[in-house]
DNA sequence: GATAGCGATGATAGCGGTTACATTTTCTCG
DNA sequence: CGAGAAAATGTAACCGCTATCATCGCTATC
């Protein structure tokens, strides 16, 4: 039963290591019970091939028997490897990366390794503190979202010999592995379109200016070729606070009262993109005769909702899937070497531009 | 630099135990250099309070200078307790659990706990094995969301002394501690408002019948309550795999096609009806007067469109902020006994009813 | 028939910490 | 000032498993 719970009135001294009634089974258990050393039931569980069938037998059925489970930190400290993949993310709720996660999951659940997940909130100085805490379990790899670490970080990275991805981004100049895509061309990609599809004034509206330095790419690679294809620079404004579809309604707004004259928006992203689109359907502004909204992610909801949402498509499951096949590899030891995946991003054109 | 860049030549025999140059320092390193023993040394670092501050300095001093930092492992192993909380969520994707998973995360990061996900896609037995699996990694607790699972996982959670939440559902009998909302009671309250509204044929839109049970569990309420309030049985269409806005739409065109008398429908979640508001739309009925639709969840973006989306708010965050403080609380041991703790959800009315 | 070769298994020293217990140092106070 | 308690530190036995190396039969080879 479940320890713990007071009821029994069993004051349980703490700190006191105590064995309950039911001690959990060591592999020594399983060891005498089958008979053989446990050097052989190592064996046995991690290089079958290496036990005679007859042994092996007789070990599986004690396991059986105790249902014996192998305590993986001892494991994981005698071999100093762990089947845990370390991931850092700067943000839980954004669905882009809890995609890519998923993809990494899958990929990889099936050789058995554990996700150990950290938060940065897009915080460099966060970022630092998870790098080293996760390094200090000796994880199998180790991904970490965008290319830009701080100093600290970039010491500890460089210094472990633990597989390092970066993901969400590319560099010239990975630590190890780089997956992602470009951001600035994002920027470029949906400048071009909005000039092709013969906007006068071009707008945009950001989030989380000083943090999200990808997002930042991305708008810098917008305003960079907007200049250069004629444009003057777009008008902007930016949220305060996360990127939210009803902070994105309001700051659209503003936009546009500021700047009447612009007619078409690019979007930090798809939920910010979406307020905005319903918000110039409140207003009365026509999309996209009128008014050309463009968002950023390709969220499920972008096609569904009336006109559909021009956006760009971003690899977020292509990226977790290449991680996992990268990883797998790179554990195993085929693939030395590390290097940089582009995987590109689309532009899907709906209704809304 | 990184191991492993293959450019040098250097053929690192697989297998081979190599210290690169720098060996990572060891706690006998770090008690060498202060001049003290190893178990000093681990009592400055986990219980400063036992050492004298003389030698806490020479101490820090030393830890600074080789910039230690401890084998997790070695210390989870040694204490059979390790500063991992297991997570098992059903989908990494759905922004619900993303929002709980992240304040969990901001409750217990600060403590220095790490998260260890896994995704159980719905499944039982999937659920099972990463019990089995996170078990064997000694967390100091054991997060599970609902309360149904396999006889094994049953017999695994009830054999561990590890503290176990089951979250975001209720139950009389919770293996220890359960932090959730009634499920079926949402069902409920919706039937009721939609009464209170003045619907006279109620409709729903489900999805992954056999695999949510949770999702059941609020169809069920709301089937049962449409009865007892006098109406006949809401009709029905369930979509086939996962629910998006896409499918949504297109189950909602199909539901009211044959059952054009409907003119209040309840969606699985908001991602469903959100597709359905604008298919509505599309099709031309009139949102609330013709048809009224509500959604679970209350997504960030059901607040923004036109008209604004009825739909029930629940708990996500305070849901993770609870576990958090829970589990604080039980791992310092202050806590010994479970309970259910019941945070309610919020019906909120919009435009859409 | 002695020897080498090979597959299967056992013995055992760690992995890098933690912690119970022993020991030494420092107070406290009659 | 010395005894006893309290505080600070050291000693060493693990934690549970992995991996190296030694050992032990057996068969293949000359």
């Amino acid at each position: 039963m479940k320890g713990g719970k007071g009821a029994d009135g069993t004051k349980s001294a703490p700190g006191l290591r105590e064995r309950s009634g039911t001690a959990r089974p060591r592999m020594a258990d399983v060891a005498r019970i089958a008979g053989v050393s446990t050097a052989t039931v190592s064996r046995a569980l991690r290089q079958p091939e290496l036990v005679s069938p007859e042994v092996r037998g007789k070990i599986a059925a004690a396991v059986e028997h105790l249902s014996y489970r192998p305590n993986l930190m001892a494991g994981a400290l005698a071999s100093a490897r762990s089947k845990t993949i370390g991931v850092i993310i700067p943000s839980m709720i954004n669905a882009f990366f809890s995609v890519t996660l998923e993809a990494i999951e899958e990929g990889l659940a099936g050789a058995g390794y554990q996700l150990l997940i950290g938060n940065s909130h897009y915080e460099l100085e966060t970022e630092e503190r998870l790098i080293t805490s996760m390094l200090a379990w000796s994880p199998a790899a180790l991904v970490v979202t965008g290319c830009r670490h701080s100093r600290g970080a970039m010491r500890a990275l460089l210094d472990t010999d633990v597989p390092i991805v970066e993901m969400w981004e590319l560099t010239d100049n990975p630590i190890d592995t780089a997956i992602g895509f470009s951001q600035r061309d994002i920027g470029v990609a949906v400048a071009r379109h909005f000039k092709e599809r013969g906007a006068r004034r071009l707008g945009f509206v950001g989030a989380m200016h000083q943090r999200d330095y990808r997002a930042d790419a991305r708008r810098a690679g917008f305003f960079e070729t907007a200049l250069s294809v004629g444009y003057e620079a777009p008008a902007e404004v930016q949220l305060p606070g996360l990127p939210t579809s009803v902070r994105g309604a309001k700051a659209f707004a503003e936009l546009m009262s500021a700047h009447p004259d612009v007619d078409a928006v690019l979007c930090t992203n798809d939920i910010v993109a979406l307020g905005a689109l319903f918000e110039a359907q409140r207003l009365g502004w026509s999309v996209p005769e009128r008014l050309k909204i463009c968002g950023v992610g390709d969220v499920d909801f972008a096609a569904a909702c009336e006109p559909g949402l021009s956006t760009v498509s971003l690899p977020r499951r292509a990226i977790g899937l290449k991680i996992a096949e990268v990883l797998r590899e790179r554990i195993a030891g085929n693939l030395p070497t590390g290097g940089v995946h582009d995987l590109g991003f689309e532009l899907v054109r709906r209704g809304s531009t």
